[in-house]
RNA sequence: GCCGGGAUGGCUCAGUGGUAGAGCAGCUGAUUCGUAAUCAGCAGGUCGGCGGUUCGAAUCCGCCUCUCGGCUCCA
């Protein structure tokens, strides 16, 4: 028979051969590396035998697809060294995730540390013994019967969901219910690492039973291990948790769990975006305004928040009036639009707002600059008739790109978020904004995912996802359409026949939160921010004390351009001010000694790259002043 | 909020029932040095908080707070 390949060439094989025939008349390497294959598309088994004609392609660990296989037998695994060690422990479910595996347990007592190194080591006996693993039909009755059994309630829940046979995986006498396909025997799991245990509910629902989930990471070769391990500790190095506490830019405290405090560095950060931002929004036709933390609860009952959101904001009596912290800042905005009359000559109207909101965040959520509970938004409200919709929003949506790529942030997805099942507004509204969403997405010729019913509760939004270092994507910019807010606030404008009307309004934000933003953007670049951006930008290091002078003008001179430098008069040596330099990761160093003192110059060093050579003082300064305009 | 781990000087961490430790940072002195750590000395902690067990608790137990990893949530 003829089997086709990927590469469009055939294979002609004897009849009957299966799949792994395939892989060994193809190279050595590929039998061995070979995890399953694809037939005409579809995932199989390497055991599946094949027919004249048939498109098959081998499935390595290379492929997305392998990895996910075989993280997913590597979990089977895991699942029978948990049962040979606590028989007592039921089996629920156990996916390949992203970057891995985990299994959900039902225990008595929840898995320890220690418990986790006796299961690892039980993992590598069953992977050295070899064990083929093979795919068994049953029928439905028999599955049940099996588990039923085993008092497998969970298992039993799931085969009662599924249709037709049921297809178990088998190793060793352990087997699992699986549409697979499997790798082909445990022994192609060369190394195995638990990593970690923690409680999820049966079926991700709050309502059901904790179950102990253990994750884990395998590969086919130790030395992915090991590449594997490193990457994760230079995530951790990058956890913006720690560099914000090394570079001394912010903390936390008990006194206010969830509550960030800026520090003299930090602010410098801070608000060196803050006056970025700033600037481009008046560059783009912004006006700013600044509206009140606490506010009358009634107006959040009017605006809808109270009735969804009150669980998650701050209240407080003000002379026997309830009032809450704002968790937002469009009602407040539209207080603004309406203490004066409006006229259609005036739309768009772009109000812009730095709003610091809090929100109650539950306590296991809180997580660094990333979840807090008190945050500024770089928000804004666009008042405009419905004929500008599309032309405000594909205008915040280049806004929003211009900005993520001074920042250096290449690397986000977009994704359009509709109606949810909480909603306030007609259908016919939301309908309408969705479909203006879309266009405008389509017009752009931008990719996108759709989210369906995850839009706020007053419209439908296009939100930007920017990915950080640990490939988690953390959800920044935002542009929602709302025709119910100037409903609920009977927002009006005169139009041109004289009649009242009422106007669009669009929520966006382009960082999302300032606090959440900085956290990214620290982890992004671990900490060695760009010049513009760096709280210290230059550190004077005299050679020693005898040009002490010098180096003294020197300071004052760069600090006088409005450079923003820091003196280093320590009585050590150039190797230990330098060391300390980089370790704060401070762009730059002018070390200044003799020979600098004589011709007036000073010896750049750049951080993570070394000395660069002497300059005159002034072509420093023009430099560093050059490159800062430049945001490098 | 739920499950589990943790909390010891400014930071990183050691210390399993018997007088609180190290390194770094800080301070003082010496050194005056050319591109990632000079030497010596000093000071600094109610061992997260409260309660309990014990002759005796950083250590064992309970509750609380914060924190870490997840789950659920994230307008």
């Amino acid at each position: 028979m003829n089997i086709r390949l990927p590469d469009g060439s055939t294979k002609e094989l004897a009849d009957g051969a299966t799949a792994r025939d395939l892989a060994g008349s193809i190279s050595p390497r590929l039998a061995k590396d070979a995890l399953a294959v694809e037939i005409n598309g579809e995932a199989k088994d390497l055991s599946e035998p094949l027919h004249d004609n048939d498109s098959v392609a081998i499935i390595t660990f290379d492929s997305r697809k392998g990895k996910a296989l075989f993280w997913h037998s590597s979990s089977h695994i895991m699942a029978q060294a948990v049962q040979e060690l606590f028989p007592a422990a039921r089996v629920a479910i156990g996916p390949a995730i992203e970057t891995g595996f985990y299994y959900d347990f039902d225990i008595e007592n929840p898995f320890s540390p220690d418990d986790l190194q006796k299961i690892e080591k039980k993992c590598y006996e069953i992977i050295r013994n070899k064990y083929p693993i093979e795919r068994i039909s049953l029928s439905r009755d028999e599955a049940i019967a099996y588990y039923r059994q085993r008092n497998e309630t969970y298992k039993i829940e799931l085969i009662n969901e599924l249709e037709g046979r049921i297809s178990v995986y088998r190793q060793d006498g352990w087997q699992d219910v699986c549409r697979g396909p499997h790798i082909p025997n445990t022994g192609c799991v060369k190394a195995i690492k638990l990593l970690s245990v923690a409680g999820a509910y049966w079926r991700g629902d709050e309502k059901n039973k904790m179950l102990q989930r253990i994750y884990g990471i395998s590969f086919p070769k130790k030395s992915m291990l090991d590449e594997y391990l490193r990457l994760v500790e230079e995530a951790k190095k990058r956890d913006h948790r720690k560099l914000g506490k090394e570079l001394d830019l912010f903390s936390f405290h008990t006194e206010g769990a969830g509550f960030p405090f800026w520090h003299p560095k930090g602010m410098m950060l801070y608000n060196t975006i803050l006056d970025y931002c700033r600037a481009e929004h008046i560059a783009a036709g912004y006006e700013e305004i600044k509206t009140p933390i606490l506010l009358d609860e009634e107006l959040w009952r009017k605006s809808g928040h109270w009735d969804k959101y009150r669980d998650n904001m701050y209240f407080t009596e003000i002379d026997e009036v309830m009032h809450a912290v704002k968790p937002m800042n469009c009602p407040g905005g539209l207080l603004v639009y309406n203490s004066s009359a409006h006229s259609y000559r005036e739309f768009p109207i772009k109000i812009c707002e730095f709003g610091l909101v809090h929100r109650h965040e539950k306590a296991g959520v809180l997580h660094g600059l990333f979840r807090v509970r008190n945050f500024t938004q770089d928000d804004a409200h666009i008042f405009c008739l419905p004929e500008q919709i599309e032309e405000q929003i594909g205008e915040v949506i280049s806004f929003i790109m211009k900005i993520y790529r001074v920042f250096g942030f290449d690397d986000y997805k977009i994704e359009l978020s509709t109606r949810p099942e909480q909603y306030i507004g007609s259908i016919a509204m939301w309908d309408k904004a969705e479909n203006a969403l879309r266009s405008v997405l389509k017009q752009m010729d931008i990719n996108y995912q759709l989210n369906p019913g995850d839009g706020a509760f007053y419209g439908p939004k296009i939100d930007f996802h920017i990915k950080d270092c640990l490939k988690r994507t953390w959800q920044c910019g935002t542009v929602q359409l709302d025709f119910s807010m100037p409903e609920r606030f009977e927002l009006e404008y005169t139009a041109a026949d004289g009649s009242k009307q009422r106007p669009v309004m669009i929520h966006r934000a382009l960082l999302g939160s300032m606090e959440r933003f900085i956290g990214i953007l620290l982890e992004h670049c671990a900490g060695s921010l760009p010049l513009w951006l760096s709280p210290v930008q230059t550190a004077v290091v005299p050679v020693s004390d005898r040009f002490a002078e010098y180096a003294d003008s020197v300071y004052r001179k760069i600090q006088s351009a409005g450079i923003r430098v820091e003196l280093d008069d320590r009585s050590e040596k150039v190797g230990y001010k330098i060391r300390s330099a980089e370790v704060r990761k401070i762009p730059f160093m002018v070390i200044v000694g003799e020979k600098e003192e004589q011709s007036g110059t000073v010896a750049v060093r750049i951080h993570g790259e070394g000395d660069t050579g002497s300059m005159p003082l002034d072509d420093f300064m023009k430099k560093i002043k050059t490159d800062e305009a430049d945001k490098k």
